[in-house]
Order: structure tokens, then sequence, then C-alpha cells
DNA sequence: AAAAGATTCAACCGCCTGTAT
DNA sequence: TATACAGGCGGTTGAATCTTT
């Protein structure tokens, strides 16, 4: 038994919301606020799982929602994002402002992954001498990165224990040196050290990353001692902790250029 | 007008990670 | 260290709706 089925299931109403379930969710969480899931469902007096609940919510209910028709702008975004990032869909969506990954993620799949897909078949036929090249999506690995994260305190995640063979075939560990000069050049942004700094890296020094290998970046930082400390993270976790970044105009920049 | 097929999208499922105990 | 729990994510499903024949 899961973890899911293991809420008490009698009773548990299942598929579409009412309007009623629906105002009695938007006032409990209004009056409560958002999390502590397990109590909504109680709270808010519906036979709904915390997971229907959170969901209803998320994609539905939550103020700022923007529904309808993509326009032209946020469809370009969301194929460059998906071009960098893959099936990313939450941190794709947290670059369209009131589009839940859900909605973006139906999209993709029965607008976008069609229409590329057709498209690319066109194209393949007409250069059908040439060779094509394939789309390579960074793919962040599911962990996040901070000074006193336990990846720097030597502590190994699931996620570090990936086998080798695995690591290597990751787009960073494969095609190092393009995701090298793209970050490096995002690193090389006016602001960014001071982003970094906020991080714990010394400034003034010349270059606080090493770009290493399997997608690995390392890291010269200042412990909590001032004493030089050496950690490391993958690309992707950096792009999660310089969350200003990935809210600035700059990722445009760099999406620009794909 | 009706049946069949295609499309859309809300909701569910299973899994993963982080945290508390 | 092990276990349980909560939150979160991406993949998938299926009912509703739309389009075509």
């Amino acid at each position: 038994m899961n973890r899911f089925s293991s809420e008490k299931q009698y009773d548990l109403r299942k598929g579409a919301w009412t309007a009623e379930e629906d105002d009695l969710l938007r006032k409990h969480i209004e009056k409560y606020g958002e999390g502590k899931w397990r109590q909504v469902p109680l709270g808010a007096g519906l036979k709904r799982c915390r997971k229907s609940c959170r969901l209803r919510w998320l994609n539905y209910l939550r103020p700022n929602i923007k529904r309808g028709v993509f326009d032209e702008d946020e469809v370009d975004l969301i194929i460059r994002l998906h071009k960098l990032l893959g099936n990313r869909w939450s941190l794709i969506a947290g670059r369209l402002p009131g589009r839940t990954s859900n909605d973006i993620k139906n999209y993709w799949n029965s607008h976008l992954s069609k229409a590329l897909a057709s498209r690319t078949a066109r194209e393949g036929a007409s250069t059908s001498t040439t060779s094509t090249t394939r789309t390579q999506a960074i793919k962040p690995q599911p962990r996040t990165f901070s000074i006193d994260s336990r990846w720097l305190s030597g502590v190994r995640t699931s996620a570090d224990r990936q086998p080798q063979d695995e690591l290597s075939k990751s787009p960073m560990g494969s095609h190092q040196e393009e995701p090298i000069l793209w970050l490096e050049s995002i690193l090389a942004e006016e602001g960014m050290e001071n982003e970094f700094s906020t991080l714990g890296f010394r400034k003034g020094e010349e270059s606080p990353a090493d770009f290493g290998t399997e997608g690995m970046v390392r890291m010269r930082m200042e412990g909590e001692d001032g004493a030089a400390e050496e950690g490391g993270c993958y690309w992707d976790d950096l792009l999660l902790d310089v969350d200003p970044w990935w809210q600035s105009d700059t990722l445009r920049a760099c999406l620009d250029t794909i």
C-alpha cells in the first residue's frame, strides 16, 4: 500500500469538483492559508484526499491563474525553455506568470509536441541527405544546493549514487563544452558575482567555479569560520539556487541564443 | 442528424525527496 | 539509523467536447 492510498479511503470523493466543493476549499484556504494539506479536507469539510485538494487549488482555484489560449510569446518561451530544461514543467511554469505546470504540460502534449514532431519530420524529409542533430536538454537532478547542503557536508544523496555510466549519459556529462560556455557566460553577467557572494563565495577571486566532469561544478567558498572550503553541485542546482537570476531577464537573453 | 474518431484538459497515480521523530 | 509522513513532481488516464464523415 502506498502512502497516498494509506489515507482513509472510505467515502473519499473522486472525479470532477463541484462548485460547492470549490467554494469550501477556497474559503478554507482564504481563512487559513496554503499548506498543511492533510488538515485541509477535514477543516474544509471536504471528502477529498489532501492531494486532490492541493491539486485543485494549485491548478484551478488559486488567484491570478491565467486561463485561455497561450499567446505567441508564451508559446515561444515554452519551446525555448523545453529545449533548455526538458519536461521540467514546474520550472517552465515559473517563467510564465499565471500558468500552471499542468496547463503547460497539457499544452505541450496536445499542441506543441505534435507540431514540433511534424515540423521535424518535414525538415528531415527535405534534408534527408544531411544528418540531424539531437536536442540536448538540461535535465536537473532532484537535489538542491546551498552552503550547508548535504552535498557540501559530504553526505551523498540517492542522486549522487547514480551509476557512473548514467552520469556520463547525461547531457551535461557527455556534452560539456556548450554548457560550460553557456554557464560561464551567465556567471560573467553583470551582477551575478553579487548573487554568488550571497552563497558564500569570496569576492575578488578570479573565478568561483571550476567546471568539472559529469555535470558537476566545483566551487571555492567561505565556511562559517572564514576558512576556504570546497564544494560543488550540478549545473541545474545552480540554476535553482540563483533564483533572482532565474526570474530575471538574463534568462531571456540566454534563451534568445537557443 | 447521428455515429465515429480526434482532441482537450482536469484529475489521478506512483514515485521521489526532505523532514520529523 | 530507520521509519513515517507531507509536499511536490511528471506521466498517464478518461470523461467531456469538438470535428469529421
